[in-house]
DNA sequence: TATGAATGAGTATTCATTCAT
DNA sequence: TATGAATGAATACTCATTCAT
């Protein structure tokens, strides 16, 4: 077999066994641009560079895509965040702080908030994605970061709050600025601007925005 | 003849009015539930209680419920908060509270976050919507709370902040936690426990999740 | 009930009883413009002034409609040559002339073609109607041709022809003119153009298109 | 594996190379038996034995259908003719009558009308596709027709007539015979006896219908 | 493994016809 | 008579999936 026999692919055949890889990388890329019922499985064969009736030979369905889709973002994404916070000492503000800021920075890759957003999309298509989601990601991670404010307030570095819910506080200001400027294009003058966010939200979060009463 | 008798007798019932209405309480219903690519025309016009050829009467195609169910709800959810923000006087943080947990019990209601939950999940599709929704619901909000914020810190009552990403630090965690709830099924175990939420977060929002250093 | 009354109609109410014939006119005209099946009961309605339902109070179907508009016409047409042909006298070529110097004035009418161009358009759909037309229009008029042809043979006036073949030698060319210039748009660059077409015509059908031999 | 397996057997059969245009017989097929409107592609599909999405394979839509079907027929169609008349010699009358009994008797087979007749009929929907055949096929054949005339003119062998008017009294006899035969079921007893009608029109066309005064 | 022709279930939309008013 | 809202059968077209090669 010749060197002309790749004629038609990339300038040369990948391994076979990136092949389902390369098959989700182009699901989540369509699935992203265009949702999954606008999908159609030979988009996605063609963006892969193979044929439609291969994608079968990976994958039994369509949907089975998505569950691959799902499946493979979930560990790493888990492990991720875990390594941040496992294990770290003295004032969890520093951890908290670190690691938000990291993982805002990933946030901003579009690869990797493809996956929340996706399942947010369609749910209701694919409860169980959700499901697994949250038990592979969020049930990791979340209380990971309760036991870390859990910690700080025993410590008497954090006010005694609820930790369950302050998580919202500490995460939410970031979610609700990637949904503006993902769904409805709304970002500051200067784009995204994700340094300037979190600085911003961090100095509210541990001190708070009310203005301390000098003259007390 | 009774009231009764219109309950599902004739053939032919006649025209209601409100019928554009039921059909896109029905379209709205049933875009939440499946999906829009999922709901089928007939299942819009059989949960709005007429056929299939009726809906045509009022709306040209399928896109057109999506649109006409965007443009309905656009108007009164703006006016909505305007009227709480505007022309208060005083502290701003008593209007954002008391604001926030207005807007907070609205939302918990289903049918009125329904649309934007809706403009999420079919923005690619329908993009033209997501900015409507942008340019007459949340770029009216918007620069009030901005002007709030500047006010605050004007009056000395708030930190210097930036107003902009503020508003991002003030919604932020009660979208998060819708979203964690209608998404990921992730509540307290008491609920949805909005009220508690609002109460951590207004706390934290507004002194901080440090603890003040009591005898420094 | 006072002038007001007739706001939205023509000027005034024509007397309930033209109806169906305003039907039928609207009706002919538009399955002309775009054929029977592109036709819809409602426009026929709206031209014809009236609403989708009163169409059904004269004539039971969008069939009946086709065959309502062929029955009216089948009558006057029938009569028109007839009276041109029959009981003539002396050469019949002057008959035939004239006939058709008249039937081609007719029929560039585009009212009078209107009618066959729909039987031959409409045929697969309602053959009942183009027997109808031959039984009351061709078997009426070609029969008395035929007679005509056939005295002027007897009489010393025509070659002795085929009668019913040398119809078609009578009325194809006009026939072929017309269908070129209302399929094909292929007329002369003068227009329709038919006394010109009459006058070729005429002097080819009596006295051939060979130029006699001087010299013999 | 034999030939009669293929006859209806397994549920896929496999690229015939041919299908296009079998599909296309299917079509004509059908377009003429039932007109456009009526002929589902089911039914299209179903004749030429395959299934209704493979009919998709081949043509975009219903209407590419109509527009390849004529496409198809124009090129054989138009050259048929030309190659009768062009490059004759000697008396035109010979190849005027050669040509037309050719034509006449290719017209009698149905595959041939069939797509001027489908042109006729539907030429308001599809005005192109008239447009195309008088392109294609009739603005090809008749300047050549009125070359041959125009030179037995000015050979001395035909009257001075006007050729592109003559053309109708050539071809229009047969046209309205077919018509007659097609659309109104009206022909000689014996059948459609096209010889016949040839003779007698040829006999008219050349010689005339008037009986030469022999006394004279 | 890989291809892509073929299948056929599924759905948005149209429009003749009905009927309450 | 007259209206036009309502019905629902009918049909073009799409696309996930299969399978002969």
């Amino acid at each position: 077999m010749s060197e002309q026999d790749n004629q038609r692919g990339p300038k040369f055949r990948r391994r076979a066994e990136a092949r389902p890889d390369e098959v989700l990388d182009a699901a989540l890329d369509l699935f992203i641009t265009k949702g999954f019922a606008a999908t159609r499985v030979e988009d996605i064969a063609r963006q892969a560079g193979l044929s439609k009736g291969a994608v079968y030979l990976y994958f039994p369905s369509k949907e089975a895509l998505m569950e691959g889709l799902v499946r493979r973002a979930v560990a790493p994404i888990a492990s991720l965040a875990l390594h941040q916070l496992e294990g770290v000492e003295g004032d969890p503000r520093l951890a908290i702080s670190a690691t938000l800021r990291m993982v805002a920075g990933k946030l901003a890759d579009p690869r990797l908030i493809a996956i929340p957003r996706l399942i947010m999309r369609e749910v209701v298509q694919f409860p169980e994605l959700a499901e697994m989601y949250r038990k592979e990601v969020l049930e990791q991670i979340i209380p990971v970061a309760i036991g870390l404010i859990n910690r700080g307030i025993a410590e008497g570095y954090l006010r005694p709050v609820d930790p369950e819910l302050t998580v919202r506080s500490i995460v939410g200001p970031i979610a609700l600025h990637l949904i503006l400027a993902e769904v409805f294009r709304m970002t500051p003058a200067d784009g995204l601007a994700m340094d300037r966010l979190m600085d911003n939200h961090l100095a509210i979060l541990f001190d708070g925005l009310s203005l301390p009463e000098r003259a007390k």
